[in-house]
DNA sequence: CATGAATGAGGTTTCATTCAT
DNA sequence: AATGAATGAAACCTCATTCAT
């Protein structure tokens, strides 16, 4: 039962890994089999297609993004120190999983399921920092959230294809973006 | 001469549509040339290769959406009326294609000279809004346009996938935008 | 394990019969697996490619053919014997293969790797039959193997086209030969 | 008339060279066209199909390969010297030709009318061969004349493939060749 | 549970040939 | 006569999925 739960999640790992690296078409289920070290019909055991453990791949991904972005803001007291973690939770994610650079925020079209999954990510994500804007009694807290975590989004590709960005640049941009959503731009 | 020229836009014109509906994968060369009325073989004869038929029409989309940007923005006066400009450039540009969600804003990693021509549109694109800000004396220019730009991007997929946001929608979005940017949440 | 080896040789049987009947290009995959009893995909799970396969398959020939010629050369005693094995053997193969006539003796240029191994075969052949002459004290005997193996070749359209040759010719035909090599024309 | 004579000739020229250094699958229509300085559709006013052009390029070779020797050998006046003229024939013909090495001597099977010329045309060689060791009074004198012209045809890939081999060692062959057909090996 | 050999549908690309100009 | 744009059949190869062991 245990061992299941173990090769489940290895199969999770190794498809992160693999779906992220080349993207969903070119990934290959014997390259993720190789790397989870187990054969290629054993994925089958466990998951009944490609597209499903692309599918509960994300999934996973997503529910430990919420559940850590959620700690995080939690700790804070203060607004500012709030849209802070947020922030730096956001671009951190993205700085540790640069070398998996299709493993989020994209799906492929024709697979509706996970487009349902990746929109209602995004929503989660959207209702958990509108609600701390709603807390701060923030107005029209869903059109805020949404072009906080946007700002938040378009640091992506800088940080997955510029090796020379550094956890110092991250904390630059997580102040950044925090000061420029509370006081604009002058 | 013009026949040729001809030819070779109705490819890319077909090309936009099948990239941009189902995805690079997805899209059949057979497909693209149905739709351009021609035949599979014609295809070739304009464009060596299926990628080089994606990279080609990305090149002509990016070059008539910075144009056409410009445009737009050389015709205002006012700072706030550029930034509106740019921000209605950009959410009508989704709001147009958005039966064809694939065919911007994202490439297929493991295609190389697409991701540079990719980076090389954002970096066009960020320097053009870069330059307005500097014009207007705004310090960290880089910085602010790629934020105000992550902004309008956020709403790239509810554009394409919420039937119900019309152009009103669109003003407000645009709207909504410029303001956080230069007044900040409150 | 018994089974890989068992496929691999179905395979190359049947790559024998196809491109030999048919020559290289000719030849189809999906006619080879046919043959063998298999399916197209399986093909490539033993040989990485047609040209792969086409290479392969000759090489087997080049090595059956080669360690045949020595066994029935080693079991003579006489130089005149030795020449008559050799020759024997070199022409019952034309014989025995002709429903086969591109296996062997020729390939398409373009495929430098092959060619390669074709020369590589003629030098052993020819070094083979060398050594028996330089045994019998005979001078320059690279030359007289050589000259002896082209004449023997030079039945092979004959054997391969000409229906009515039987077996009495080809037992001719070695005498022949072998007459004309030691004695001359006269 | 004089023209179109012209434009064949020019076209059967470019098909020598092409045909001859790629063989007959790897050459390409529009690569002859090109050599010959006209477009792919001219060919196709002189010569039926590529086939066609293949075959009649080889029925002009074929012609003149056997007129020249048959000239050369008409000026000799010893057997001896017969044969030599027929050996230095045929040896230089593979020596000038080198560079195009598939333009004879072989065929694509599934091509029957070629496989008939090419047929004919070694049995012409073959009896103007015999024809001149029967005026000597030399008995079989076809099994003769194919040993000799196999003998020369064993040359045939070390020319091509050989880039030192040069004149000298041509005229090596040629009294080498002649040598062993008189008087044998010893 | 686990394996990995086998399958075969499906897509890109090539190129001889045609035909309107 | 000459062109070359257009055609479309055909073939190699890939890889998700199955299933006997």
């Amino acid at each position: 039962m245990l061992k299941d739960k173990d090769q489940r999640e290895k199969i999770l790992d190794a498809a992160f890994e693999v779906f992220g690296s080349k993207g969903y078409h070119d990934a290959k289920m014997i390259e993720i089999a190789k790397k989870a070290g187990i054969s290629k019909g054993t994925i089958y055991l466990y998951f009944p297609s490609k597209e499903d453990l692309y599918i509960a791949m994300n999934d996973r991904s997503f529910a430990y993004f919420l559940w850590n972005a959620k700690q995080e803001a939690d700790r804070c007291i203060t607004f500012r120190q709030k849209l802070y973690s947020i922030a730096r939770h956001h671009l951190y994610f993205f700085y540790h999983t640069r070398k998996y650079p299709d493993s989020f925020w994209q799906a492929p079209l024709q697979m509706p399921e996970m487009m349902n999954r990746l929109h209602q990510f995004f929503n989660d994500y959207h209702n958990l920092v509108a609600k701390l804007m709603e807390e701060e009694g923030l107005e029209e807290a869903t059109l805020h959230s949404k072009a906080f975590c946007s700002m938040l989004n378009g640091y992506r590709m800088d940080i997955i294809s510029n090796p020379e960005i550094d956890e110092k640049d991250i904390e630059m941009f997580a102040t950044f973006t925090v000061g420029l959503f509370l006081e604009g731009c002058y």
